[in-house]
DNA sequence: TGAAATGTTGGGGCG
DNA sequence: ACGCCCCAACATTTC
C-alpha cells in the first residue's frame, strides 16, 4: 500500500499546498472533493458561494489535469467516501489542510477517527492561515479580543514561510477510482441570475494569481489611501480567492513584500496596510476558533437580550438597495449584482441595518452569507459583530455612520453611486447624497421623481440615530463581562 | 475603521 | 483705536 488521498476542501489550489507537496513526494496522489449538501454548523453554502465553488472545482480539475492528475468528486460523508477512495486506489494515507471553523474542526476530528479506525493514516498539514489561531496568545495566555495587540503578537512571531511552488507533475494512481461530475453537485443557479458574477470574477487558481499580480503591479503601493474610495479599484478583491484557498495568504503576503522592496517609507506604509487587512482575516479566524459560538451568538452576551426590531419591509428595502440613502443602496446593489461589496461600504450598510433600522446583526450576516462570493464564516461573523458593537474590538455603540457624510467623504463626485444607482445618474453631485433635500427643480431636470423613480428615505437619519443611541446606551452602560466565554 | 454638540480662538467688519 | 459681534476653523467632549 502506497500513495495518498488528498482531501480538498477550502484549499482549491496546487501551489503553496504543503499537504499536496508532501503527498507528491511519497507516491501516487488521488485528489478528492467530497460534497455534503447539508453544509456545516447551520451555515449551508450560500448561493453566490455555490456559484463560485462550481467554477473553482472545474478550474481545479483542469489545473490538476495539466499536471497529469484529476479531481475525483464524491457526494456523501467524507469519512465514508475518503476510505472508499483509499481502498479503491490502494492508498495508505489520507491528507488534508487544516480548517479552523469550529464545525470544520469537529468534522476533521470525526473523519480522522473514522479513517484511523480503518487502519489508514490521516495527516493534517498546512492551512489557509499564516498564524495558528491557537498559538497566538497574549502575555496572560489568553486569546485576543482586540485587533492591534493581536496583530502585534502575530508580527512578533516567525514570518510566514516563502510559498511552495506547484508540483510540476502529480503522480497518478494506477487506476482512477469512480467519481461523479461537478455538474451532479447542482451548484449552478437554476435561474440565470449570475451574469453579473460571471462578468466580474474568474474563480480558480489562475484567476486568483492574475488578480494578485494586477494588484501588486500597481494599486498595492497606494493601498492605504485608495482602499477607502469605492469607485476606485484600490482594494485587492482577493477575498473570494482566499476564502476558497485558490490563493494562500502567504502568497499575498510575500507578493506585497516584494512590491514594496526598496520603496520609500511612505509607500512601505501604504503596503503595510494591505498586510494588516490580511491580519484582519487572521483575526477573524482567531476569534471564531477561540470563541466558537460567535457565529450564532454575540461575543458580548448582554446583546442577546437586545430588543431588535423585525420590520420585514425595512429588511427587504435594505437587501434590495431601496433605503433611499444612495450610498447604502449603491453598496447593496453592487453586492446583489457582483457578489461583492467594497469594504468601506460594507461598514456603512452594516451600521445602517443595525443602528438605523435596529435589526439584529444576524439578519445582515445571513444576507451577506447568501449573496457574497467571499462569504467566510470567520470574517463575516467578525465584521457583523464589529458593526453591531457586540463582538471583538467592536465599534462602540455610539459610533453611528452617517450614510450621507460617508458618501460625501468617500464618493465625493458620486461616481460609485451613479454606477450602481443608475436612476440617480443625472443628479448633480451636490444633492446626490441626500436627494430628498434637493430642490424639486434640480430633481426634475435630472429626470427623478422621489417616491417613484427612487425611494424617499425609509427612516430619518437624525431620528434613527437618536433612537439607536437611547436603545443601545441602555445595555452598553453595563460593563461587559469579558472572560465569560473563555475556555 | 464616527458624528454631533459644545467650546475656543482669531481675523475681519463695523460702529 | 477700540470694543463688539459674527463666524469660520479648529479642538474637545459627549453620545
Amino acid at each position: 500500500m502506497t500513495g495518498t488521498v488528498l482531501w480538498y476542501r477550502q484549499d482549491l489550489r496546487t501551489s503553496d499546498h504543503p499537504a499536496l507537496a508532501a503527498a507528491c513526494e511519497r507516491g501516487p496522489v488521488t485528489p478528492v472533493f467530497v460534497w455534503h449538501p447539508s453544509g456545516e454548523g447551520g451555515w449551508p453554502l450560500g448561493g453566490a458561494a455555490a456559484w463560485w465553488l462550481d467554477r473553482s472545482l472545474r478550474a481545479l480539475d483542469a489545473d490538476l489535469s495539466r499536471r497529469g492528475s484529476r479531481l475525483i468528486v464524491r457526494i456523501g460523508d467524507p469519512a465514508v467516501e475518503l476510505a472508499d477512495v483509499a481502498r479503491a486506489v490502494g492508498a495508505a494515507a489520507i491528507t488534508c489542510s487544516r480548517r479552523h471553523e469550529p464545525s470544520a474542526m469537529v468534522e476533521e476530528e470525526r473523519v480522522q477517527s473514522a479513517i484511523e479506525a480503518t487502519g489508514l493514516r490521516f495527516e493534517r498539514r498546512g492551512s489557509n492561515l499564516m498564524f495558528d489561531p491557537f498559538e497566538v496568545r497574549s502575555q496572560t495566555g489568553t486569546a485576543y479580543k482586540v485587533f492591534s495587540p493581536f496583530w502585534r503578537a502575530c508580527l512578533a512571531r516567525p514570518a510566514p514561510d516563502v510559498p511552495l511552488p506547484a508540483p510540476a507533475r502529480i503522480p497518478a494512481p494506477a487506476a482512477w477510482p469512480a467519481g461523479t461530475t461537478v455538474d451532479a453537485l447542482a451548484l449552478r443557479p437554476r435561474i440565470a441570475w449570475d451574469a453579473g458574477l460571471a462578468g466580474t470574477w474568474t474563480p480558480g487558481e489562475a484567476g486568483a494569481h492574475a488578480r494578485l499580480e494586477a494588484f501588486v503591479a500597481g494599486p498595492v503601493r497606494r493601498y492605504g489611501d485608495a482602499r477607502d474610495i469605492p469607485s476606485v479599484a484600490g482594494t485587492s478583491a482577493l477575498s473570494p480567492h482566499l476564502h476558497f484557498g485558490e490563493l494562500s495568504p502567504r502568497q499575498a503576503w510575500h507578493a506585497s513584500l516584494a512590491a514594496s522592496a526598496g520603496a520609500t517609507p511612505a509607500t512601505v506604509a501604504q503596503v503595510e496596510k494591505f498586510r494588516a487587512e490580511l491580519g484582519w482575516r487572521e483575526f477573524g479566524a482567531h476569534v471564531l476558533a477561540n470563541f466558537p459560538r460567535t457565529s450564532d451568538d454575540p461575543l458580548r452576551p448582554e446583546f442577546r437580550r437586545f430588543p431588535w426590531r423585525t420590520d420585514a419591509a425595512h429588511l427587504r428595502a435594505w437587501q434590495r438597495g431601496r433605503t433611499g440613502y444612495p450610498f447604502v443602496d449603491a453598496g447593496m446593489r453592487q453586492l446583489w449584482h457582483t457578489g461583492w461589496m467594497h469594504n468601506r461600504v460594507r461598514m456603512v450598510v452594516a451600521s445602517f441595518l443595525v443602528k438605523h433600522l435596529l435589526m439584529d446583526w444576524m439578519h445582515g450576516a445571513r444576507w451577506f452569507w447568501d449573496t457574497l462570493v467571499d462569504a467566510d464564516l470567520a470574517s463575516n461573523t467578525l465584521g457583523w459583530q464589529w458593526a453591531g458593537g457586540c463582538g471583538a474590538d467592536a465599534a462602540p455603540y455610539f459610533r453611528i455612520f452617517n450614510p450621507v457624510t460617508q458618501g460625501e467623504k468617500f464618493d465625493p463626485d458620486g461616481t460609485y453611486i451613479r454606477r450602481w444607482v443608475p436612476e440617480l445618474a443625472r443628479v448633480p453631485a451636490e444633492c446626490l447624497h441626500a436627494p430628498w433635500e434637493a430642490s424639486p427643480l434640480a430633481l426634475a431636470s435630472a429626470g427623478v421623481t422621489l417616491g417613484e423613480d427612487y425611494p424617499r428615505p425609509i427612516v430619518d437619519h437624525a431620528r434613527a440615530r437618536a433612537e439607536a443611541l437611547a436603545a443601545l446606551a441602555a445595555i452598553s452602560a453595563k460593563p461587559g463581562r469579558p472572560g465569560t466565554m473563555d475556555g
